[in-house]
DNA sequence: TATTGTTATACTCTATAACTATA
DNA sequence: TATAGTTATAGAGTATAACAATA
């Protein structure tokens, strides 16, 4: 007859590793938490973690064109294709088509677009805060470093 | 008339903080790498890594039930479903009504379920190995330290 | 020929509500 | 009344291929 107690240390010390400790479930699960938090914060500026993503890049000085945009935030061309659509219908984007190359299309923000990203951006960071309070700066900062690593892997 | 040494410069120097310097984008982005790779490997054994988590779930001692399964993968319970329903009709998993609770279905793999899961995992720490391999050792440790703060935050 | 953006389509994933059986 | 599992459904996200304009 089993014995819960030993039942509850063996699950706890002597078995294989479990997902607990698989770095791809934890990073997945924790991407899960913050794209939630971040959603639901930036829901009151009528953005999402995507559009946020794209509207902040067209801030950007790079000015960046539809393709950097998809390869930058993995997204398929076709994707960024309707949110670009969405930001340009709200008057927050706009674009222009490239003069170096007239089959690319740059997306730079308007005066809105650049109000709303930085009011979106202090309600992002106030989410984060939150949901990454329980680590210190140093360690935030060591987790970003290490992250980045992953997120722009050399070739 | 601006300079392009300037814009550059300034774009990698003196600019407000960056999405690349953002916590929860750049776990995005890592996670949607990680995903794509464990997904591109699972698929030999017929599993992603929805599939392939619940699947090692039910190889473990706990033997959680559908509910725990959904909260620890934070899946609503429908799609907890869906994930059995296709374990079970490849004949990986069963699903028992627990004697203490007969609502409750307590999943537990089979012994063909547990030789998939225990070569699945096999082919998911090499995929791991690959996408995870620009970090040292003690690096990984760290990181999965610091993620699993962020994926299971005390209450 | 190759690439950028676009359109269309199908598929997966996600979120929600309602239902049943048990508690 | 509340909870576990199920079903159904709609919406969001993803992946693919084909096309026009441009290189």
């Amino acid at each position: 007859m089993p014995k819960p107690a030993d039942a509850v240390a063996s699950t706890a010390a002597s078995r294989t590793p479990a997902l607990t400790d698989d770095l791809s479930f934890l990073l997945a699960r924790a991407n899960a938490i913050s794209l939630a938090a971040g959603n639901a914060a930036l829901a009151e500026h009528g953005l999402k973690a995507r559009s946020y993503s794209v509207l902040l890049l067209t801030t950007d000085d790079a000015r960046p064109s539809q393709r950097e945009i998809a390869e930058f935030l993995r997204l398929d061309p076709s994707q960024v294709v309707s949110l670009v659509d969405d930001l340009q219908s709200r008057g927050l984007v706009e674009r222009r088509t490239d003069p170096a190359d007239r089959r690319a299309n740059v997306v730079v923000a308007t005066d809105a677009g650049r109000r709303l990203a930085a009011a979106a951006r202090e309600t992002a960071r106030s989410a984060e805060e939150h949901v990454h309070g329980q680590l210190t700066r140093e360690e935030r900062q060591r987790l970003t470093e290490l992250l980045r690593v992953l997120a722009f892997p050399e070739r």
